[in-house]
DNA sequence: TCAATTATTTATCAGATGATAAATAACAGC
DNA sequence: GCTGTTATTTATCATCTGATAAATAATTGA
């Protein structure tokens, strides 16, 4: 046969500079293994990219090492030091406050692939979800409660320590909005298509009960003032 | 060498009755794919159970087979015609009853196995976490909201159909506390220990949301009275 | 005690799967 | 245009994995 310049699927064979071809690997792998979850193959991964299998093994020695890297894309660095601001900046109602942040949050870190990604591993017992879990209640959980007592008229933080109880009630607004995407993306369950009206009608109900929560637990700041 | 009465492994050959062995492969299949996921090889599985891994395709033609059984085991069935009596029962107060109910409701269903298989199953797609999800709705939300129907002293359900909102506060509801066992079974992060407690803490907080919602959306059913 | 039945095991297949080595072709510099 | 470099592919290995067939041993009934 003569020498072809074609590759055998027919198509011209496409070449890209390591560092293009690397984020072309790593943006697939984190769409395919968040669909299938790890145990997909490195060749339907292959396949997806069009190209050839091995050729994800010139750039990640091994599939462990790709996933590493698809932890790391997906759950380091989606964290925005802004959204803290937005959580404690008191001239805003903290209802809105909370609605902005989730609504930014839902829209930056809440989406298919990470959604899916965290449960899969969590189930295959990473510690990325306890990691991420610690990262939560320290830059939201406890902000959230700080904001919430001084909503409710409560002690500062520095004078009486936030509970566990307090920390759980900030939790149930969390795993509201979290239960949501759940279900949009793992159960595929219909939802309700307005997500912004989701988000301000769960912070509505849930901040409520924090609110209660904390003025039941921890009291008023000033009692006589009352 | 001379014919031995053993096994390759030195132990006797078990023998069990069709029935009884089937129930040992499904028992174990159920620990086995909670805790690794469907993607758990059938020689593992036989090595855990004690047999030999052509023995589990005596019983199950094919894993898929063998799958389907365990979705069968855990999910089908687990569900208690008697909980919905436990809900409707107005002689006690609404929140006893939730309270009640989640106590057998997490004991009975919410367990390690259900929880993982749960996933496992959202997340390869099977449609059991739908048909699950609307079972809940038709047989605990719905209830519930007419519960709080009842409890807000709005009008019922055969006045005022419930809305899409109202179903979302029973939900807010059920999230608070499933979640408490995605963090313990599938994170595996500290949960407060004293589940009874937890459970009790959580309903007061969530069914305030849900009256309240109640309250303002479908109002009072005699305003005059009040 | 012996033969028939069948629960269970050993041996094995065929295709899948992560990974490696060698061959090929696109590109860069001169 | 030629040549060296390297991004990419083809070919292939070794092991894993679901599934099947044949052999074996525990049990049952006469």
């Amino acid at each position: 046969m003569a020498p072809t310049t074609k590759t055998a699927d027919g198509t011209k064979r496409q070449r890209f500079s390591p560092a293009e071809r690397e984020r072309l690997i790593v943006d697939g792998a984190i769409q395919f293994f968040a669909e299938v979850g790890f145990a997909g193959q490195t060749r339907e991964l292959a396949q997806r990219l069009g190209i050839s299998q091995p050729l994800l093994y010139r750039y990640f020695p091994t599939k462990q090492d790709l996933i590493e890297r698809v932890y790391d894309e997906v759950f380091i660095g989606r964290w925005k030091g802004e959204w803290e601001h937005m959580i404690a900046d008191r001239t805003i109602p903290l209802r809105e406050r909370l609605i902005d942040f989730y609504d930014a949050y839902a829209s930056e870190a809440l989406t298919y692939e990470w959604i899916r990604i965290y449960m899969f591993a969590g189930l295959s017992g990473e510690d990325i979800n306890r990691r991420y879990i610690e990262l939560l209640e320290q830059r939201l959980l406890v902000p959230v409660c700080t904001e919430v007592r001084a909503a409710a008229g409560a002690p500062d933080p520095d004078a009486v320590p936030i509970s566990e109880l307090e920390i759980e009630s900030a939790w149930n607004i969390h795993a509201a909005i979290f239960y949501y995407f759940v279900r949009k993306f793992i159960y595929r369950t219909p939802v309700e298509p307005d997500l912004a009206a989701y988000i301000s009608d769960t912070v509505d109900r849930t901040l409520d009960g924090a609110l209660v929560v904390t003025r039941e637990t921890v009291g008023n700041a000033n009692p006589r003032a009352a």
